[in-house]
DNA sequence: GTAAATTCCTGCGAAAACTCAGATTCTGTC
DNA sequence: GACAGAATCTGAGTTTTCGCAGGAATTTAC
């Protein structure tokens, strides 16, 4: 089941290594790497595991997790197809994150030490990385904005927009592709499973949304928008929320 | 007032280009950078600025914030000598968040086209900065835990040692060596000026700090850290608040 | 298809945090 | 050193958010 794809046989058209490395080096890099599969809810690195490279998302859903007192998990970042989770370390450094498949997941693995030599030799390879973490920086200081200043009711909306922006919804009714808990939708809000179904009645009663068991459809996006809009006068776009690789600089 | 320094003479030693380039890329960069001094109070780059290249800090204490409903601040992150603020732009891309100087402070700037040149033939250079912003992200992703899960005595606390660790402090009476107004402390805290004075008094009630004015003094960081040790369980170090620019790898 | 387990939902009392108003202290300037 | 303006401090009422408990619905396992 767990037969290695050839780099050059694969279908993700998002990845670095091959958007951004040399012929020769994508062919190194596909003979290293190590292809892995991860069922719903493995952990793809735990906190305080050492870390030996990077994890490429070829295909699935990814959510990245910061484990607080009385394990209580916060949900820092969602990752998908083309992301890049985990980093190079150096010395004996550990994650203080941890990366759990929120479905079937199939990452490329690779280690410190190839990927050193590729970013040696690739450095377009290493400036699109470098794009990708200080992207990731920016739309994590907006969400810690958010979390600071937002009412529970707006945290809530940010966090449906968020995931219809990452994982996408439906188009025809309108469901989420990403098929959350309350608990987790609460991980990613910064509140309790409580408020999260609190909130979702509350949205559906005002026909923003609607419930189809666990499953959520967004009936009027805008309407949702309009909840968020006062916090992002002047700058929201869906490319906060986003990776476009073709934005990335070619020159 | 404002002579070009020439990177040879600089005394900044955890300067990235000094670090990282090579001989004749920091002739090159020296040559090219545009240095820039600000006084107390004044914006380094505000938000919804075109991005127009990186800015490295040379000496001095820098905010960066994000401002939100009704102008309210958050300050995501603080840069001190050696830091990075901004970051390379495509398109026309703007600032989401703004850089103001806590103090006087003098910086270097690179704009895009040289940023990018330097970038394609000082792979180590571009490593560094990679590694600089997948540190800082890893930073930002445990505060976005603390603002979501810490009580306001918590991250008081906990902006406190951020103080102490980011700026420093002086050994002998425990001062911090950045002055904040307590609005600014709470726009780190993620709460309002009211309740920060309220927990600065009860923290002097304590003997845990001592107030000289608008003054801080840390009598007791061990007290502190006991405050915010729940959440941190078995990870929390100082390296999380520091650069160690020696740290990064150099093999 | 049925049963067990988990997740979801609702109400309510308690706790935490917020905001306003007014008094006091500090800071910078002349 | 005195003054004006700004920042800090304190109290009190209000609002928001939390968290438990119990019941309903949904999902999972067999």
């Amino acid at each position: 089941m767990e037969g290695q794809i050839n780099c050059s046989d694969c279908t993700n058209k998002l990845c670095y290594i091959q958007q951004h490395c040399s012929p020769n080096w994508v062919s190194i890099l596909s003979a290293s790497k190590n292809q892995l599969w991860y069922k719903k809810g493995q952990y793809i690195f735990r906190e305080g595991d050492r870390i030996f490279g990077l994890y490429f998302v070829e295909r699935g859903k990814v959510k990245i997790i910061s484990t607080g007192l009385n394990n209580k998990e916060q949900i820092v970042r969602l990752a998908t197809t083309g992301h890049v989770i985990g980093h190079r370390g150096y010395g004996s450094e550990t994650y203080p994150i941890g990366a759990v498949a929120l479905e079937d997941t199939q990452v490329c693995f690779l280690d410190n030490e190839i990927i050193y030599d590729a970013f040696m030799n690739n450095p377009k390879f290493t400036i699109a990385l470098m794009m990708f973490y200080s992207f990731e920086l920016r739309k994590t200081e907006i969400r810690e904005r958010h979390l600071a200043q937002m009412t529970i009711r707006e945290k809530i909306a940010d966090t449906l927009l968020y995931l219809k922006e990452i994982f996408g919804m439906n188009s025809a009714d309108g469901s989420l592709s990403a098929t959350l808990s309350r608990q987790e939708i609460a991980d990613i809000a910064g509140t309790s499973a409580e408020q999260v179904i609190r909130e979702l009645s509350d949205f559906e009663s005002e026909k923003l949304i609607a419930k189809n068991g666990r499953k959520l459809l967004l009936l009027n996006v805008d309407g949702l928008f309009k909840i968020v809009a006062a916090h992002n006068r002047n700058r929201y776009s869906a490319a906060w929320h986003s990776i476009d690789s073709n934005s990335f600089p070619q020159n």
